[in-house]
RNA sequence: GCUCCCGUGGCGGAAUUGGCAGACGCGUUGGACUCAAAAUCCAAUUCCUUUCGGAGUGCCGGUUCGAUCCCGGCCGGGAGUACCA
């Protein structure tokens, strides 16, 4: 006998909507608040992949488990919906995208709805609705306004395939993140957001948040604080001076050439009349090397002379100038001074172009020694230590005024348009007077313009700037202008998202002051590990300008954050389609329920786990569930006689010890135990005649977190006359998870001997006076002397004897 | 290369302020039920050994009465990042 899991999910699903049971007030300060959200879905025309509800079941259990416990719950759910793989793919398949964007929404809305989530769908939002991207243009309007939204001409990583730019984050290898397309570095005028502003608070404000510390490394790695100092160099028989950043200024003494990127500024002015010719045509090469190129030929290092020679201030020697693209236009200063004795790329160079090595530092057994030590052949640092002599020479150059210290940055300014039409249109217009200025808040939002033809235009041009009708503007005074083409990036919507949810309709503002003071930060937020450096740091980054401009009560947006782990396919290999092992959530759903589905995603193991599907698992997972109807209900689908109102007393350890575990597993995300330690109370209970009734309810409970819809209906049989969401959770008495008596294990020399029944409360002397009376143990420890005896109460007695 | 994480039965995984390794599930085996099968229920299931017993949490060593857990070295796997001066 098993249960219809068809009828109960669509039945309950039903209930849950008619009743909006999970409809959140979110003007409702009295109850403690907890606001726990998911990374909201890119709906792509492919429908939910089976990796979606682990996630999703996880933040559901959650807000289901806190309303039980009395919280006002914040679960909302909304679509990411702007982006690249949706418009490409309409394009290809000659589909309008509004259209096809408003099916794919459909399709996922439909596909979540049957997983049973408790979402309050009053709150869905969609980052391509007018509505909700007026408050995307009025954030960047703030940005403008404040300077960190700029136009700048930058080398930037422009994919032809895609016919866009991509922001650093964007592109893996030399290759696109979306559709690992070839990326070439090409200056364009773009819009930049200065993240790098926000680099110091970004970095020290990870401490303070509960997130995994692999994720916060990444962080702390992406933005790569570095602290050093600039050191000014004049370049002999000039009053030409160029600057280079360096973290060992200590080994100032050991730079014997000086090398500036190819496209720093100086190049060109500084090379000699001999070496022209050279120059430029290596700069003309480094220049049409694409990242991939770079990345591939790292190994080879390239330069040659300028030259042009540069004097160490610290000895007044004559440094030869280099060009070479091992040096970095973008970090730093884009100039070094080169200490190849101690620094394994500048020794590499040297030896490549037999250039002198002079060792400051003592210690290692070769060259190049990288360690800390003793300095020497240094003038007045000889003698001193790394950091005493870092000190020393920073000293020395800023008495000298040749030099400073110095905190540079690995982190790069946002490159924040794309030449795309599917995204938010960027508020700006361009006049023909020269002037630029932002479109007026009253006129937001600045709706993108419905167009047939949307493919890039490949000039770098968004397909924007062939909408005459839009893109022409006429000023009061006549002045004629143009608007920005360009538009945001995918990442835009989704930056602030979070904070709409708590509002959704609000026309005043992105959202009321008190209700954002109330509800923020987000508690608990799940995703993928995949967005650790780009979505989680752009979100940290608004949310800090955010704060900044008095919009939000919070320095930081997301105060605990987990990543679910992949599912794997069978092979244990990542799913996709040209492997031929993807799940469809929808058919399991068919098959096996939504509850299995979810049931065996949470017990697969820790969340935070990749795992490969295996089938005969979703099997098991069903399987229990079964188990646990035909504890309860019998074959006329009625409460069993064998649920009792009477005590039953052999079960009461096990329930209170199903519910202890339970409690703390759902509180420290462990659902795989948690469900494992309701499975051992069911297996308990098929031991036994009769089960009390309350048990019996405790139990449902406690799976309705996990299994709602099934829970639901066993809640109603067993008497439930309304849903099961609001009932207090059950509590467990810590002393009735306890024995009386308790077994000890007598070990000599670390070696189990006897197993004694003792009464739990018995003191150590006790316990070991009655493990040395032991038979058994008597024989072992026979003609040896007792040593020592460990007494651990409730456990173990381990004698040392010999 | 650098940073971080992880190595436990046939499989997914439990167990750590250091205290009986292998909970729970899958798989397998046996039994009950059945004319039979499926389903279900019950039981066994780390390995070696006929038994007694022994070995065992990637490998080697250390600390400890006691190590899956702490320390050092190595081997293997994964994630991120990459000429960042």
């Amino acid at each position: 006998m098993s249960f219809n899991h068809r009828e109960i999910e669509k039945k309950w699903q039903a209930y849950w909507d008619e009743n909006k049971t999970f409809k959140t007030d979110d003007a409702d300060f009295s109850k403690e608040k907890f606001y726990v959200l998911d990374m909201f879905p890119y709906p792509s025309g492919a429908g939910l992949h089976v990796g979606h509800p682990k996630g999703y079941t996880a933040t559901d259990i959650v807000a289901r488990y806190k309303r039980m416990n009395g919280y006002n719950v914040m679960h909302p759910m909304g679509w990411d919906a702007f982006g690249l793989p949706a418009e490409q793919y309409a394009i290809d398949t000659g589909n309008d995208i509004h259209e096809f964007n408003k099916l794919n929404i459909e399709n996922f809305k439909r596909q979540i709805k049957d997983l049973g989530l408790s979402y309050d769908w009053d709150r869905e939002i969609d980052t391509t609705d007018p509505n909700y991207y007026k408050w995307t243009q009025w954030i960047f309007l703030k940005l403008y306004e404040k300077g960190l939204a700029y136009v700048d001409e930058v080398p930037v990583n422009w994919c032809e395939a895609l016919g866009t730019v991509l922001a650093n984050e964007e592109v893996i290898d030399g290759l696109s993140e979306r559709g690992g397309h070839p990326v070439v570095r090409k200056p364009m005028r773009q819009w930049i957001l200065k993240i790098t502003e926000y680099a110091e608070r970004l970095l020290e404000d990870l401490e303070e948040l509960d997130w995994p510390e692999s994720l916060k490394d990444m962080q702390r790695n992406w933005i790569g604080k570095s602290e050093g100092a600039n050191i000014d160099f004049k370049i002999e028989g000039t009053d030409q001076t160029f600057t280079a950043f360096t973290t060992r200024p200590d080994t100032i003494y050991g730079a014997t050439y000086a090398v500036l990127a190819p496209e720093h500024k100086l190049v060109e002015e500084i090379t000699t009349d001999d070496q022209r010719a050279e120059v430029e045509a290596y700069i003309e090469k480094a220049a049409h090397k694409s990242d991939l190129e770079r990345t591939e030929l790292q190994k080879d290092k390239t330069g040659v002379w300028t030259g042009a020679y540069a004097i160490n201030p610290f000895n007044n020697e004559k440094m030869p100038i280099f060009v070479a693209d091992y040096v970095l236009v973008s970090y730093g200063t884009g100039a070094i001074m080169a200490v190849p004795a101690h620094d394994e790329r500048d020794f590499e160079f040297a030896t490549q172009y037999d250039l002198p090595i002079k060792r400051v530092v003592e210690g290692g057994e070769e060259l190049p020694y990288v360690g800390e030590g003793p300095h020497i052949n240094s003038g007045e640092l000889d003698g001193l230590n790394k950091e005493d002599a870092i000190q020393k020479a920073i000293e020395i150059m800023e008495n000298g005024k040749f030099g400073e210290k110095k905190t540079t940055y690995k982190l790069r300014d946002w490159l924040f348009s794309r030449q795309r039409y599917w995204g938010e249109p960027i508020p700006i217009i361009h006049w023909e007077d020269g002037t630029t200025t932002a479109v007026d808040e009253s006129e937001l939002p600045l709706k993108l313009p419905v167009m047939k033809e949307i493919k890039p235009s490949g000039t770098g041009e968004s397909p924007l700037a062939n909408n005459e009708e839009w893109v022409n503007v006429v000023r009061e005074d006549g002045v004629k202008g143009r608007r920005e083409t360009n538009t945001m990036p995918q990442w835009a919507g989704s930056c602030w998202y979070y904070l709409r949810f708590i509002d959704p309709n609000n026309d005043e503002a992105l959202a009321d002051k008190d209700k954002l003071k109330n509800w923020l930060p987000v508690d608990l937020y799940i995703g993928g590990a995949e967005h650790a450096v780009l979505h989680l740091l752009y979100a940290r980054f608004w949310h800090k300008f955010l704060y900044d401009i008095g919009v939000v009560p919070t320095k930081e947006p997301f105060q605990k954050l987990f990543n679910q782990g992949m599912i794997l396919g069978e092979g244990n290999e990542k799913m996709s389609k040209s492997k031929g092992n993807v799940v469809n959530p929808d058919d399991i759903n068919q098959t096996h329920g939504a509850d299995t589905l979810r049931l065996y995603e949470m017990f697969m193991g820790p969340l935070d786990a990749s795992i490969a599907w295996t089938t005969n698992g979703v099997d098991g997972s069903r399987r229990f569930l079964d188990r646990v109807w035909r504890l309860i209900i019998d074959e006329e689908g009625n409460v069993k006689s064998s649920i009792v109102e009477e005590e039953t007393k052999e079960l009461e350890k096990s329930y209170h010890m199903m519910v202890k575990k339970v409690t703390e597993d759902f509180e420290n995300l462990h659902f795989n135990t948690a469900i494992s330690a309701m499975m051992v109370f069911v297996n308990d209970a098929y031991k036994q005649d009769k089960v009390n009734i309350g048990y019996v309810k405790g139990l449902v409970q406690m799976l309705s977190p996990v299994v709602p819809h099934i829970a639901e209906e066993l809640w109603s049989k067993l008497g439930g006359t309304d849903t099961v969401t609001y009932e207090a959770w059950p509590t467990f008495d810590e002393e009735k998870t306890k024995d009386d008596e308790v077994e000890i294990l007598v070990q000599v020399l670390g070696k189990p001997k006897a197993r004694i029944m003792m009464s739990a409360d018995l003191s150590k002397e006790e316990v070991e006076k009655q493990a040395l009376e032991h038979e058994d143990v008597k024989k072992e420890i026979e003609g040896k002397t007792v040593r020592k005896v460990i007494v651990v109460p409730g456990k173990l007695v381990n004698i040392v004897a010999n």
